[in-house]
DNA sequence: TAACTGATTTGACAAACTTCAAATAAGAGA
DNA sequence: TCTCTTATTTGAAGTTTGTCAAATCAGTTA
């Protein structure tokens, strides 16, 4: 069993070489077989067969008998992507999901994304605020409308929120813009 | 001196690993230092660093001091990039300048992207003929029109080089409707 | 079916990568 | 300056990757 994680690491490893880039680059122009890559990247049949079985798992060639020959053809769907759509995706949360304690919190006190009722237990708000405070950028102003609405997305009383996340330190205020603090 | 190619390949090799995948998700969320990757990563502070350095390389992160400690922050912009257009530049042709005589010919009959004459030799013009049909794509439908309008981008001849095209076999008509035939 | 042709797999070796502990470096604070 | 704290570099071991020749496989054609 192969974690996400790693499926998308071999995702860039198909990536990663100079001869598949190129090999990459041939079938863009029209369907190949693979002696005729290994004409003109000048390697042997074997290695470019090596090359283009990486590249077909990684959903980024697909083969097509014609006669005698196995074509190569683009699939261009995966590489229409955006680097960022790619990787970060189930990442996000690997600090959050490695403390069972946390994980345990953030399941009894969120459904379906919204916070069902604040926390009255100190250390449970406070992981709490935390997993709100995410949704926050770093290096950003942000008017008081505006945190407010952020806010809203978790549960109604924005005001108690807001106020707790500025008594943590996770965020601050300075002449009404708040912003959020690497904690 | 590192080729382009060879670089584009490094970029890869750069997010081409599990715990590099988890570095850009840690210190997206905030900035972050060396031990404390390590410390939840669990792996020792070496290989931290040195993965660290691989993505700082890669321009994928910027440390940053603060007191003690190398902060590493998250630099998003090449991530925002689609794979294709960052691996489909400068690879296109390279079948092409790997022969010498298609260079010569080429260089001879194209200035500034456009057909000086229409070379009299078969030879030659086949050249030319395939030099230009790679701006068509596979799998696509033209119309007379469309078709007339990419050659003139090349020539004002268009009626015989599109006559040509067909007689090479790099186009095929059907009812009106050109396309690109996989050589 | 038999003979042919291109593709893939196997086995071997060299090169590159990952990792850690130990040594060294570099910046901060007294 | 001297000490303290964190970061990087070095060196070494184990693992993975890239490559080719030779053997095997899998479709095609006769």
């Amino acid at each position: 069993m192969m974690s996400k994680l790693e499926s998308q690491a071999d995702f860039f490893k198909a990536l990663a070489h100079p001869s598949r880039l190129l090999i990459l680059g041939l079938c863009k122009q029209k369907p190949r077989h693979t002696e005729e890559i290994a004409g003109i990247l000048k390697l042997s049949k074997a290695t470019i067969s090596h090359h283009l079985s990486l590249l077909s798992d990684a959903g980024l060639l697909e083969p097509e008998r014609s006669q005698y020959y196995q074509n190569y053809k683009l699939k261009s769907v995966l590489l229409e992507q955006k680097i960022e759509d790619i990787i970060f995706v189930g990442v996000q949360n690997f600090s959050t999901s490695a403390d069972p304690f946390r994980s345990k919190v953030l399941r009894d006190f969120f459904k379906h994304g919204r916070l069902t009722q604040i926390p009255a237990q100190r250390k449970k708000r406070d992981i709490v605020l935390e997993k709100i405070v995410q949704s926050f950028e770093f290096d950003k102003a942000y008017p008081e409308k505006e945190v407010n609405n952020i806010i809203l997305e978790f549960h109604d009383d924005f005001a108690t929120l807001r106020r707790e996340l500025i008594g943590l330190g996770l965020l601050t205020r300075e002449s009404g813009i708040y912003s959020r603090v690497e904690a």
